[in-house]
DNA sequence: TCGATTTACGCTCGACGTAACTATG
DNA sequence: CATAGTTACGTCGAGCGTAAATCGA
């Protein structure tokens, strides 16, 4: 048993649907899909009952989570406690010419992402220095616009 | 993080040394250590202060096997409700010819073991049935002696 | 130099991906 | 037939191994 594996039965369960909850983990739905089954294995247990709307817990799943979330509340007063330190200094750099669309990309991009874990930033440079920014990890992307 | 580690750094502890706790879960020495190495690094603290005498716990170690110990307590309360039923069938046969040396290392292994963990099973039979036992699975271990 | 840990490096297995298949309303 | 799920199978990385290096009493 991983981990991993109580968190990932947790999403499936909170959204009700492999499918969805494979979005949500950013992994693919048949990999998420033998995660649980192998889980639901390794335990001896059927945790879900899967049909073409979805999933349900059973009873030993009802029973199973109740065990599996106090787990989880204890790893996550462990990462609160000293995991999520650091990764504060953590940055995402746009390198760019000095477009609309551009900053308009970034913009959306700070909105969906909404999260103080990164530190974003946007460089609006000449074209040259573009590929500088890249070549020495200054920036994680640049953004070329070519007018024919 | 993997509930593996926390329970590699809980019998390092336990034993007071990485080389001890190394025999004790049946992995190397070396292998122990990189993997308390992971956790110290993907925590952003050091766990150990190594010597040559063995490791004691630096202040946040104990700090942090004070989180770890929840979660194991946690994880072991969801084993044993769940997990540890069916594995009572399994088996351990060993077919031999009948020579006192099989018997008396047979139950040096009973001694050793003292789990109910495992049915034992020593087959005395002929040669060729040794053979056959192997190649059916129906032994995990078979025992010839040749005399000179 | 002995007994502990770490470093270097190779291999295998498992976690995840893609593609194709199944089943039910 | 659309939308849920699973099965089959390939790939890459992490976990563990062996061998050699390091370090302190």
């Amino acid at each position: 048993m991983r981990i991993k594996q109580l968190e990932y039965l947790e999403a499936v369960i909170e959204t009700g649907s492999i499918n969805e909850a494979a979005k949500r983990l950013y992994l693919t739905q048949p990999s998420l899909s033998s995660a649980i089954k192998d889980l639901e294995k390794e335990m001896g247990i059927t945790i879900l009952q899967r049909s073409n709307a979805g999933v349900r817990l059973t009873a030993d799943g009802r029973e199973f989570m109740n065990y599996a979330k106090q787990i989880l509340d204890q790893v996550h007063l462990l990462d609160d406690r000293f995991k999520k330190q650091q990764p504060l200094h953590q940055s995402f750099a746009v390198s760019a010419q000095h477009y609309a669309f551009v900053v308009n990309a970034f913009v959306e991009l700070l909105k969906k992402i909404n999260a103080p874990t990164y530190k974003f930033t946007l460089r609006e440079t000449e074209t040259e220095n573009i590929f500088n920014d890249l070549r020495t990890f200054k920036s994680e992307l640049g953004v070329l616009y070519i007018n024919n």
